[in-house]
RNA sequence: GCCGAUGUAGCUCAGUGGUAGAGCAGCUGAUUCGUAAUCAGCAGGUCGUGGGUUCAAGUCCCACUAUCGGCUCCA
């Protein structure tokens, strides 16, 4: 009998007959490991238990424990018994895709009538009933005119689509359990066991394949654990997450609001206003410091200007316009046409390279009326701009001093962001070649400072090429905050030029950037990142003085103008409450620190702190108070 | 924009065709109290907007509007 060899996760190595499965080899190693087997990773790639091995593999049977490989395959499982669940209560139902993804899994489907709210807890009984059967799942393999005909026979037009664009090495599998058949490469469970402790959450619309051209199919999205357990505690976060939700927090804080007067026009109040002046004058010291020179140019400009940047034939559909005695106008949806005006405003020697002009610049665009979110996605807002005018071989040196520049803030608010390189879209502007080395540029600086990055092919603007900086809010949706973008089609636009070396006219290069990306969605992620407790030096109110009685009253007063003189935001809570009721509101409220004057400071001229996270710090002299203040305003905490 | 859901007092929410409610917030008064809610009284609403059905609409129907979830994490 031939044998075939096996490397284990231990490195050790095991020989068993040739064509045994995954499932065979966790038998040979224990039966409690057969028993607890999900799938197995064969040299790297999850498969199905019943799959055959390679004659010298290495393999790891995945088991419960085994985090996100197990968990996805028993998620798409899920999807797959849901599907099934569908199909039987819904005939007729054509089927879409249902993959696992980071939370859950979900099913597209085109039915006659879209679902009800109601519809899901029927789905979901129906799906632990088929689960209960325990019903195998079963890989076939098939060719790919077999595969066609089978589901073209059922009428499934969204597998055809799909058969018909897998590319032509692959191999075409489909997955039968129970009655259902789905088009699928798997890896699944073995059978639907495991299929317990899950939840479908929710309801949408969804176009095939994400395009709205194309129908738009019913969305089931869902999650599923292991163990109850684990189900309990993702429902759990997702409520704790809601909690954390900036439009909450905003209504909650007196931030901001978003009213019905103005869609995506949000309204600042003056403790919103208050955070984002300190993100604003934060950001110009840093600017200051690291050699920019701040602008503010108009927010209507002539048809004229939009012509020549590009924006009016390529950015038209988000734009607002205008007209003043009769001529055409547009509200800029970005601030680089504007910069570029400053820049050709006067003749530039490479001896002022790199020129960075910034600008605080509120933009107008039209965005999708589905598509609005808070102050995460808004129509009105302003950017953290910055125009990088040099000579091509500064983009490198140039582009990391951005990069610093981008993880320096990050760092002070304590934001974690992921990376990605977008490049040309099909709606772009200039030379294939330009964009060529453009990508490249930016690709190089990246690898050069070991950036870990994802490729985003298609998405750059259509002036150029981009790296982005995304954060994830509270409920892990990701948003794109700081981004840099090359620009080879500006300066050429608006035939900027620098006197070179040798006295002849030379083209600059534009870097675009910002670093908060608009203030409006940065102050989201923060509020959600701090679920609205913003450390002191961000903090709209830093002290509320708090006065036990009347007879500390005039002492309050006192503490207050000493904590003003020290330019710390201060409010005094004179009501004629208890003590406890205005510690209530100020934990309420969020802010960091309480004084409560009684008797016992009215005496001392102590001052008793409270702090938000840590309760009663006991009495101490107000100088001791106001330096510990100041010591954490300056060290951003 | 598209699919679905929702819109009642400043906020959170009850109200299933027959006289618009509660808690909190607000205002007034009392209370002067030691680390997360003192008590009492008062006031507050074209039920998102417009139209329709009905003897009668917050409630049913239509349109609009705003908000919420979602619209590739690719079999």
């Amino acid at each position: 009998m031939s044998t075939i060899i096996i490397t284990l996760k231990d490195n050790t190595t095991k020989e068993i007959p040739s064509h045994s499965t995954a499932m065979t080899l966790a038998e040979s190693i224990s039966r409690r490991l057969a028993k607890e087997a999900i799938a197995a990773k064969v040299n790297g790639k999850v498969v199905d238990l019943m799959s055959e091995l390679p004659p010298r593999a290495t393999v790891e049977i995945l088991t419960a424990e085994d985090g996100a490989d197990a968990l996805e395959v028993l998620r798409h499982t899920a999807a797959h018994v849901m599907a099934e669940a569908v199909m039987e209560l819904f005939p007729g139902t054509k089927f879409g895709i249902g993959p696992a993804i980071k939370d859950g899994f979900y099913y597209d489907f085109a039915v006659k009538e879209p679902f009800k709210p109601e519809d899901l807890p029927l789905i979901e009984s129906k799906m632990r009933e088929l689960a209960a059967k325990k019903t195998p799942l079963v890989r076939h393999v098939a060719s790919r005119a077999e595969a066609l005909a089978f589901f073209a026979e059922r009428d499934e037009e969204f597998k055809v689509e799909l058969i018909n664009d897998l590319p032509e090495d692959v191999q075409i599998s489909y997955y039968e359990s129970g009655s259902f058949v789905d088009l699928c490469a798997g890896p699944h469970l073995v059978d639907t066991a495991p299929i317990k402790h899950f939840k479908l959450l929710s309801l949408a619309g969804a176009y095939w394949r994400g395009d709205e051209k194309r129908p738009m199919l019913q969305r089931i999205y869902g999650t599923i654990f292991f163990k109850q357990a684990d189900l309990d505690a993702h429902m759990h976060r997702l409520e704790e997450a809601k909690k954390r939700d900036h439009r909450k927090l905003g209504k909650e804080l007196d931030l901001f609001s978003v009213q019905d007067e103005g869609p995506g026009f949000p309204f600042y109040h003056p403790k919103g206003m208050t955070v984002r002046n300190i993100l604003e004058d934060f950001w110009r010291k840093e600017h200051r410091k690291a050699g920019y020179q701040e602008i503010k140019t108009p927010l209507i400009l002539n048809r004229s200007l939009w012509e020549r940047s590009g924006h009016w034939q390529h950015y038209r559909e988000n734009m607002y316009f205008t007209k003043i005695d009769e001529f055409d106008y547009a509200v800029k949806p970005m601030n680089c046409p504007g910069a570029m005006l400053v820049y050709r405003n006067a003749m530039h020697s490479y001896k002022e390279l790199p020129i960075r002009l910034c600008e605080l610049g509120l933009v107008h665009r039209h965005e999708l009326s589905g598509a609005l979110h808070g102050m995460a996605r808004v129509r009105a807002f302003t950017q953290d701009d910055s125009h990088i005018f040099m000579m091509p071989e500064q983009i490198e040196a140039e582009v990391g001093r951005v990069i610093a520049l981008v993880d320096k803030f990050y760092t002070v608010f304590g934001l974690k962001y992921r990376v990605e390189l977008s490049t040309r879209p099909e709606k772009a502007m200039g030379d294939i070649a330009v964009w060529r080395v453009a990508e490249a540029a930016l690709e190089n600086v990246l690898k050069h400072r070991e950036i870990n990055y994802k490729l985003n092919p298609g998405d750059g603007a259509f002036y150029g090429p981009k790296i982005d900086f995304h954060i994830e809010d509270s409920i892990g949706r990701s948003w794109q905050c700081a981004t840099i973008q090359l620009d080879f089609q500006m300066p050429e636009k608006f035939d900027l030029t620098y006197i070179g070396e040798d006295g002849q006219r030379h083209r600059p290069v534009v870097v675009h950037r910002v670093l908060y990306g608009a203030i409006e969605r940065f102050m989201a992620m923060l509020i959600e990142h701090y679920a609205g407790a913003f450390p002191l030096w961000l903090a709209p109110v830093q002290v509320v003085v708090m006065p036990i009685t009347d007879r500390a009253r005039g002492f309050a007063e006192d503490v207050r103008e000493q904590l003003e003189a020290a330019d710390i935001r201060v409010e005094l809570d004179g009501r004629s409450e208890k003590i406890g009721f205005k510690i209530r509101e100020a934990q309420m409220q969020k802010v960091p620190y309480m004084l409560v004057l009684g008797d016992k400071e009215v005496e001392s001229g102590e001052v008793s702190l409270r702090t938000r996270e840590g309760g009663d710090q006991g009495s101490m002299p107000i100088a001791d108070m106001l330096a510990k203040l100041n010591a954490q305003v300056k060290a951003f905490k």
